[in-house]
DNA sequence: CAGGATCCAGTACGATACTG
DNA sequence: CAGTATCGTACTGGATCCTG
């Protein structure tokens, strides 16, 4: 018996071939994929436009960005802005689901930084282990 | 000027290549990957062996949960113990910091399962707005 | 400036077969 | 049982070029 209330198609993946199809799963995918976690946390502060998150998230290619900021748009937790003006200036900001995603995942990030230097002494530990 | 005190090093990743490099990003990563997180999930409860796992985390193949387990125990996530019987034995848990991150991962996977259904709905909205 | 389209390399991943 | 080895593929993601 689980202690823990199961999700119930979280961890107990469906029959079929990779589990993609389980929704949670996907969306649970966009929220934590490599430049999503990114451009949640950067949007935290506030309103930023295409070419700011470009800065903002360093490393990040256009490809990739116009990708990511699509699905986190599609997925409700980005809202778009493009204001009818020459040149064009398009403004990205958190809805308030959006707003409730990045804060977890802006708190994972930051534990994470804080623990960096406990994770190299362990890698250490193990890799001397086996050499 | 950001009010938020700057992770110096997730956001603004390094001048080179593509950042991967950046210790604390890929440490985000391998906790944040596909089947990290439900692996991390899946050993809140406690010990479980590999076949366990395996069962537990539906969908995952050998290689990836092999793959997945040797990554989270050489960062100090996970702790191994072999047991030298035959047949083998071998059991898998969380170590102190693994908890730390397996409990905010779990924390935002099921605040995913929670909102499923609002995004859901979201990407009909957007879906429609450009059909 | 904000992105779409295209091409291509690397890798993530799964299926299968094999071992101690 | 708990993996490792090998292989083939699908997808990720970056570079580059192009457009309104």
């Amino acid at each position: 018996m689980d202690v823990r209330e199961e999700p119930a198609g979280l961890l107990q993946a469906p029959p079929d071939v990779n589990a993609r199809n389980c929704p949670s799963r996907v969306i649970l995918e966009h929220v934590t994929s490599r430049w999503g976690v990114l451009v949640l946390a950067a949007l935290i502060d506030g309103t930023l436009r295409f070419s700011e998150l470009r800065r903002t998230v360093g490393g990040v290619s256009e490809k990739m960005l116009a990708q990511t900021l699509q699905t986190l748009e599609r997925d409700g937790f980005v809202h778009r802005e493009a204001h009818p003006v020459i040149p064009p200036r398009v403004e990205y900001s958190l809805t308030p689901l959006g707003k409730e995603a990045a804060d977890q995942v802006w708190a994972l990030a930051r534990w994470t930084e804080d623990r960096t230097g406990q994770v190299i002494a362990a890698r250490r530990t193990y890799d001397e282990a086996r050499a």
